[in-house]
DNA sequence: AGCACGCCGACT
DNA sequence: GTCGGCGTGCTC
């Protein structure tokens, strides 16, 4: 009886097509095929014994991309994590097969990359508590049993040479190691680790690779010669024959949750992509997630932990600074400053004992906003309902959703007037105070734009570690993993960006920013002060800082009383067209075709928080249940009966991490 | 995603 | 008259 391929193909659609093979082809074989007038990737999904009733030309398989696979497990992950997330199966396969040039026939001008599997890795010597918990790694590598394991040790306890310790012993039994980072910057740190450990240089994948680098190292992987792979959150989606570990390394990180071209996040996917492979999967944080901590707590997870600082450094102490009571410094009349009296005190004392600071302040750019005095305009984006950020050093203001620039005005561009002002404070507002104070020492910004490559991440890491910058100031960016031994006094220029009412996780996120944040202090023998300048220091997030789990349970309380996540699964949609009166009633339509389910809850529509984003207007409906699996059901439901104008976009974010 | 088809507005 | 805008539909 003759079969015909079933095959998954790389275009956005959730189904597969039926194609006839001249010749002798597997499972899981990436093949080319006819598709429309043009020819695309696709993947041997099945063999079906009948062609589907509804084809009437099969078209034939033009080409077996030998000898490239996408072996059974990763097949299923695919094939769960489409349904989990409603991504379209096309569109998933085309994050897996983001190499075309992977399968073109080899040309003599394309330089080659061949890897080879290392010799036995050194070995290196690791604390007692460090110890039993890589033991319990590696007994799970050798058994090959899906376990997911919470390695939990505050910044500094050793927790990356834990999982190095663990991705050895993976690689000296010929099995390949994952080891997922929220984001590139973080790449760095683990690199050099590894490198001064084991000897051995992993493998890095990242967006910011060439494609012929990427090309190169997808083939190393996919022939099983890569051995350990560093990557963000796009080399889950690489095609390892035989993998044995996947670490998550600052699970908590929100860079995780990818929110353009499909929603997921990453380290779900990690967890669901290490049950499909049957190997332990690693989630590493100080500051867990409450998803992970109360996964832990239940006994889902195994916790690894790591009790004391390596090398016996000592917890940074933490003081708030009542900028009610103190008022911020004057430096000049009639300009707007960040730091009290007392943070610059105790800078100056730390400069003064060689030590340096490092200051965190919650904004890129110079300044939120640009206010005209004369007509009170402020300047906001063309295509987005949000306010252009003053970056000062660049002389621009640029929107930072849709990266839309223009160069910085010196007249109001509505009324013509010269009373611009700078509204609010931004890191480079802090880094021109710091110049302005203490001209005497080297201060430098650490912000996502300033170090936008690995190049000027290593010289700055470098220049920090060598003195050569004595005062940091920092964004996001600098919260984690860095290590700077030197930094003694960390000054959050505003402690007050919790309480955003409207993001069921903003405390959570406070809480791990500020203990991440009081991590960089103190470390090897020298202690470490931690300033947070605050107006409400009797917010409860302050008394707990020293006490993350009280903090925690705290908070499971409240997200169990709200019918929040964890204890309840969300989706959320947002529909969004060119023209707002359209959407408005495209949107009340759509709701009022929902189908009847009692099990379901409807939240909304409401405009979105950015009702106006990049040129297009926004709706958002949150549909939540108690089961993830029936709240996919309903969906898929609703949108056959309630078919939308293909003018109408429809974005699908399950588990929404982000309520914009 | 791409690519074609089809139906309306403003041009040489 | 037709060139080209984009809304719609389909790909085994």
């Amino acid at each position: 009886m003759k079969s015909f391929a079933s095959v998954a193909v790389v275009a956005p659609v959730n189904q597969r097509y039926t194609y006839i093979s001249s010749t002798e082809i597997t499972v899981g074989q990436i093949v080319r095929v006819p598709f429309g007038r043009r020819s695309i990737l696709g993947v041997v999904w099945d063999f079906v014994e009948a062609l589907p009733s509804n084809v009437s030309c099969i078209k034939s398989i033009e080409e077996i991309c030998a000898p490239y696979f996408l072996q059974e497990p990763m097949r299923r992950f695919i094939d769960w994590m489409a349904h989990y997330t409603m991504i379209p199966l096309g569109s998933l396969l085309r994050m897996c097969l983001s190499v075309p040039t992977a399968f073109d026939p080899p040309s003599k001008k394309r330089r080659e990359l061949v890897l080879s599997w290392p010799e036995a890795l050194s070995s290196f010597s690791l604390s007692s508590a460090q110890q039993k918990s890589a033991e319990a790694l590696v007994s799970a590598i050798y058994a090959k049993v899906f376990h997911p394991f919470f390695l939990d040790g505050v910044t500094g306890s050793g927790k990356t040479e834990v999982y190095l310790h663990a991705a050895q012993e993976a690689v000296n039994n010929g099995r390949q190691v994952l080891v997922l980072l929220p984001e590139i910057a973080l790449t760095e740190t683990v690199m050099t680790r590894c490198q001064q450990h084991l000897g051995y240089s992993p493998i890095l994948w990242h967006s910011a690779q060439t494609s012929a680098q990427k090309r190169e190292i997808w083939k190393n992987v996919a022939l099983g010669r890569a051995a350990i792979v560093v990557g963000a959150r796009s080399a889950l989606f690489l095609p390892f024959p035989r993998l044995g570990l996947i670490v998550v390394d600052e699970e908590h990180d929100t860079s995780y949750k990818q929110e353009e071209g499909g929603f997921y996040n990453a380290r779900d996917m990690a967890i669901v992509r290490a049950k499909c492979e049957t190997v332990p999967v690693v989630l590493s944080s100080a500051t867990p997630s409450l998803e992970t901590f109360l996964n832990a707590q239940k006994g889902r997870y195994t916790t690894l932990r790591l009790q004391h600082r390596y090398q016996e450094a000592k917890l940074p102490s933490i003081t708030l600074i009542d900028l009610r009571k103190e008022k911020k410094e004057p430096l000049s009349y009639h300009s707007q400053t960040c730091l009290s009296a007392t943070l610059i005190q105790r800078m100056r004392e730390t400069l003064q004992n060689k030590e340096q600071v490092l200051l965190y302040v919650n904004r890129r750019g110079y300044a939120p906003i640009t206010l005209c005095r004369a007509c009170g305009e402020k300047i906001p984006c063309p295509n987005c309902a949000t306010y252009l950020v003053d970056h000062k050093r660049r002389s621009i203001l640029l929107c930072h959703y849709c990266g839309y620039t223009i160069t910085r005005p010196h007249t109001c561009p509505k009324c013509a007037s010269e009373e611009l002002i700078s509204w609010g404070i931004g890191a480079e507002h802090v880094l021109e105070e710091v110049e302005q104070r203490f001209p005497e020492v080297s201060a430098a910004l650490a912000s996502s734009d300033a170090l936008n490559s690995p190049q000027k991440m290593r010289q700055f890491i470098q220049d920090v570690q060598e003195d050569a910058i004595q005062v940091v100031v920092g964004t996001r960016i600098l919260a984690k993993g860095h290590h700077f031994p030197k930094i003694t006094c960390v000054g959050v220029v505003d402690a007050d960006f919790a309480p955003a009412a409207e993001d069921i996780r903003a405390y959570e996120y406070a809480f791990q920013l500020l203990q991440q944040v009081a991590g960089r202090a103190g470390r090897a023998d020298r202690p470490g002060r931690v300033y947070m300048q605050t107006y409400n220091p009797d917010q409860p997030i302050f008394q707990v800082l020293n006490d993350r789990d009280t903090f925690l349970h705290e908070e499971a309380r409240l997200r169990k009383a709200a019918k929040m996540p964890p204890f309840t699964h969300l989706v959320a949609l947002i529909l969004s067209g060119l023209n707002a009166a359209m959407i408005e009633h495209v949107v009340a339509d759509f709701v009022r075709k929902a189908p009847q389910d009692n099990t379901v809850d409807i939240l909304g529509p409401i405009p979105a928080p950015l009702a106006y984003l990049k040129g297009r207007y926004r709706w958002r409906i949150l549909v939540r249940a108690t089961r993830h699996a029936s709240l996919i059901a309903f969906l898929e439901k609703w949108c056959s009966c309630a078919p939308l104008p293909r003018t109408c976009r429809l974005e699908i974010d399950v588990d929404p991490m982000s309520f914009l």
